[in-house]
DNA sequence: ACTCGATTGAATCGTGCGTTTGACATTCCG
DNA sequence: CGGAATGTCAAACGCACGATTCAATCGAGT
């Protein structure tokens, strides 16, 4: 399946790189066959020959991400899983989720950039955007992120680690997609902005937001019971522990 | 500046729901002037001579929704900031932040999906998408959002209270435009999901997250100091505290 | 050297786009 | 009544798109 991914023709070859740009770039729309083929410097016809269609094409990018990642994933999954529950922490785990969207870091700075907002847009526009039959194996590694967070976070209820999830996922999307907005941020002087740093920066703030709640075992905290804000009415959450199977944008 | 943007000829209005409608439900780029004056039942040219161009009639789409929710920010805002700032929760501040994009109550459920799903998109393909000088007004709300947080949040340096301001709308964000997603979630046997009950869930989510490594008066939590995952050397954050000037795509 | 499948190239197809035009209808005001 | 002003409409413009066609070219196998 990877040999079917990556070296092939040149020709093939070229389109493949040449789309990777132009959709991190431009995003998946914005992009024409002509735009690729002018890049790549083909002929039109190529990326027809060659794929199909272009919808083939732009899959196939995908395709040559989204594998790798998943793979990461699951094999930093196997080792957290192989430890005893009470050793491992929330934080590892969402690392495990996370970093491998951020990895290829032998690429260069740029190319670094137009790959995390491709994967930010590969993940953001999943749901609304084009190919489906991706999911199987991405399904599987997601599936297994949620059983390990719901037994890290037990004091959840399934609804609650599903939202909870959400929100998370939204911040990780959102730093890749906009990672230039804010990348001013971090490069003050000290040159590059370190993934690392990134990550480590988020992990926290999520392993934090996924912990919300937790009974803490001090009384000093006086003010988190929230004081209601003015005209909101806040009904109680409902009873039923819901909700069977969930599917996730990871 | 409302009287420019809501009655209107009848034609104008039609254009500018079914704009609305369709940018919702398809996204901006995937909606057509044919589209559009399809669905509004009048004639093609008709968009070119009220609004001059598409552009300028998708500008309007999203001042319509921009405005309102500024002016709600800003008013909560203005509710909050004259409490004394010990009384200030960091949960009614993000409230104030995200109720506003929940607004719009009164809309019928189909069409309060749409105003969300309208209300990501506008916010999220803001930076890369299409209309400058919206600016001003909402540029101004950032920065008192932004102060408040950090006054809230004193323990925070600059660089690490932007991060994490852009992880809450990155997860702020992933609620509009994925709603559709996760609606499952939620609308178990209950009904409706209760755009309150999501907000109370978020809203204490991000709230933990901003909280992060705040020193707890307990010692009982040994597993925060985060036992490193393997392969990530995780160099130090830099020491400088940079970034004069920073805008959010809030 | 010849063949034949694989690839390329230039030209072209049909479609849908945003926009423009100019004729027509309506309204309003002198 | 007459003529701007304002709005509507069908038709068409030029353009870019994804896709297709078909002849030219290449390159290994015999």
């Amino acid at each position: 399946m990877r040999e079917m991914i990556l070296p092939e023709t040149g020709s093939k070859r070229k389109l493949l790189d040449a789309a990777e740009q132009l959709f991190a770039e431009k995003g998946f729309e914005a992009v024409s066959v002509r735009d690729i083929t002018q890049l790549a410097k083909v002929n039109v016809a190529a990326v027809n020959y060659h794929f199909g269609s272009r919808e083939a094409l732009l899959g196939l990018v995908m395709m040559r991400y989204l594998l790798p990642v998943t793979e990461d994933r699951i094999a930093r999954l196997e080792i957290i899983e192989k430890k005893r529950l009470t050793d491992i922490s929330l934080e590892e785990t969402i690392e495990a989720l996370v970093l491998p969207l951020m990895g290829e870091v032998t690429k260069s700075e740029l190319s670094q950039r137009l790959f995390h907002r491709l994967m930010g847009r590969i993940f953001s526009e999943q749901g609304t955007g084009l190919p489906s039959s991706i999911e199987p194996q991405i399904q599987l590694a997601n599936d297994r992120f949620t059983r390990l967070f719901a037994s890290l976070l037990p004091q959840l209820d399934q609804e609650e680690l599903a939202w909870r999830i959400h929100f998370l996922v939204g911040g990780m999307l959102h730093i890749l997609t906009h990672q230039d907005i804010i990348s001013r941020l971090s490069k003050g002087a000290s040159g590059s902005p370190s993934i690392q740093v990134t990550v480590k920066r988020f992990v926290d703030f999520a392993a934090a937001g996924m912990r919300a709640g937790e009974i803490r075992e001090s009384v000093e905290i006086e003010k988190i019971p929230v004081p209601e804000s003015p005209k909101i009415p806040e009904p109680v959450a409902p009873p039923e522990p819901i909700s069977p199977q969930v599917m996730f944008d990871f």
